[in-house]
DNA sequence: TCACTGATCGTCT
DNA sequence: GACGATCAGTGAG
């Protein structure tokens, strides 16, 4: 596996959430490194009503406004993180919201920050895989396509069939189908008809 | 397996 | 002061 190259990614927001399924988001500590193959990502476009960039740029969401491949990190319901990829031309605010991972490298280590979660359970969820992998708004604007903390990788092995849903918590904009993930997979999250 | 609910706090009005 | 791009627990079928 090696670090996804910026020109390698689709200038395009929907384009970039169906590009990641099956590619792997790393994130590196002084005791090792944790890995997952992406299964699960959401688009959030430029006039939709659902994205936190709507209302304009602000402190919170200013990072989704930086050039594709970097991210946006927000705290949400007073107890978790979220972790974006920025999706467009610098100064275009839009964002692929990664919902879901399958554990690949520090699986044990991810069981200790998510105690009682069985393997597939790591890292199903946005604020799940946060917590598995110690993300946090530290890493709010952080380039994920050069060497740090966290960055995005090739694809261990390729991704599946593809399937395409609504996205999923939210009740503005809420008809697009703009969550894509890979289909059948166990570690996908939400109800099982937006799984298989 | 689904529907519902409380917890909890940063962000913007 | 209202409202979430969520989660885990509960209870019903």
């Amino acid at each position: 596996m090696r670090r996804l190259r910026r020109s390698e990614l689709p200038v395009n927001t929907v384009a970039l959430a169906r590009y990641l399924i099956g590619k792997t988001l790393v994130r590196e500590t002084p005791q090792g490194r944790m890995s997952g193959r992406i299964v699960e990502t959401e688009a959030y476009l430029v006039g939709d009503a659902a994205a936190h960039s709507f209302i304009g740029k602000t402190k919170r969401n200013q990072s989704t406004f930086l050039k594709r491949g970097h991210a946006y990190v927000y705290f949400v319901y007073g107890n978790w993180y979220a972790i974006n990829v920025s999706g467009e031309i610098e100064g275009v605010g839009a964002a692929v919201l990664i919902r879901a991972l399958e554990p690949l490298e520090g699986i044990e280590r991810m069981k200790r920050r998510r105690p009682g979660a069985a393997t597939h359970e790591l890292a199903r969820g946005p604020g799940c895989l946060t917590t598995a992998l110690r993300i946090d708004r530290r890493f709010d604007g952080l380039d994920l396509c050069a060497p740090g903390p966290v960055w995005l990788g090739t694809a261990v092995k390729p991704a599946g069939r593809i399937g395409r849903s609504v996205r999923i918590g939210i009740t503005k904009n809420a008809h697009p189908l703009l969550r894509f993930y890979e289909r059948g997979n166990p570690c996908v999250s939400g109800p099982v008809r937006l799984r298989a």
